[in-house]
DNA sequence: CCTTAACTTCACAAATTTCTGAAAGAAGCG
DNA sequence: CGCTTCTTTCAGAAATTTGTGAAGTTAAGG
């Protein structure tokens, strides 16, 4: 048999990771199956696993895995790739998974943004309410502006200690 | 009648408000009780309510308040204060809910970090997998650095544009 | 083209969450 | 101290969410 270069891997233990980590993103708003799917992809060798592997792995049916699917590559936090020459669809995570769900979550706080300003319009940009909403207002777009610059910094800092593009 | 020195309120205009930057949260992943009394604070005169006119404004039951009140208070979104020689509690939005909620997050982050940590030593650091996790990891701790410095540039930013410390 | 493997959609059963009314618990005030 | 007012806790009904099996759809391979 032919030595792999690779230690082997231990299922229990990623499985425990897997059920750990998962449980953190629930806590955090995730949905159960989707923080799953995520996390067994990001404890695998190659951040791909097939549809039936997931489903093997994690003791849920195809349905699940396809709803838990769609739902992360909307927000950008998978994409699914076609096995050339195959039905078997591949879903991965990538290197710029954090900075695409970073992204991503910008455009949830442009609809915040969005609630505000008409919130100040309506009520009146002179009442104090609407003063509250106009500083709520300036800081998310604050945000905005240095979330940009912040991801700019994080890949020089990766690409420095992690010697990739 | 003595003239009022800021515009009336229009209940109505409020409440469209209210329901529509709760409804924002809340697809954000926050529950629906707290968004909604989270907003209700934001849209008042003071950014503090009762208990009993929080109550009255979202049309639901003390119990309904009492347990949307103590998960803002939780996660520092809003804080309590006993109203002097009263029974009623009074509940407030401040200054620095936001700063406040996202250093909350940071919190958030740390249990995520450590999560991390273990799945990297217990699938070993040399493995794909591992390296995979160390990145993530990387890029929460630079997250965390960063978050800092940046409310530190809000809160100057906030006292040139809005005049407070 | 027809077959068949793989994924997706859909309707529903189960589990969970959410909100309420009622009872219990604090705390001011007489 | 006890009365009264407000808040919290708790058990349960109602609504929502979740995950499944089964039927439907798509596309590869003969």
């Amino acid at each position: 048999m032919a030595e792999r270069s690779e230690p082997a891997r231990d299922p229990e233990a990623v499985s425990r990771f897997v059920e750990h980590f998962a449980a953190q993103l629930v806590e955090a708003g995730l949905q159960r199956m989707p923080a799953r799917v995520f996390a067994a992809l990001l404890a695998s060798d190659r951040g791909v696993l097939t549809s039936a592997e997931l489903s093997e792995a994690l003791k849920i049916s195809p349905a699940a895995v396809s709803g838990a699917v769609r739902y992360l590559a909307q927000v950008h936090m998978v994409s699914r790739e076609r096995e050339p020459g195959s039905r078997r669809e591949r879903y991965r995570v990538h290197g710029d998974q954090w900075y695409e769900a970073l992204t991503n979550r910008e455009t949830v706080i442009k609809r915040w943004e969005d609630a505000l300003r008409e919130g100040v319009t309506s009520l009146g940009p002179d009442t104090p309410a609407g003063r509250r909403l106009t500083e709520t207002l300036a800081f998310f777009e604050f945000i905005d502006r240095e979330v940009v610059a912040m991801m700019e910094r994080w890949r020089a800092h990766r690409a420095e200690r992690f010697g990739r593009a």
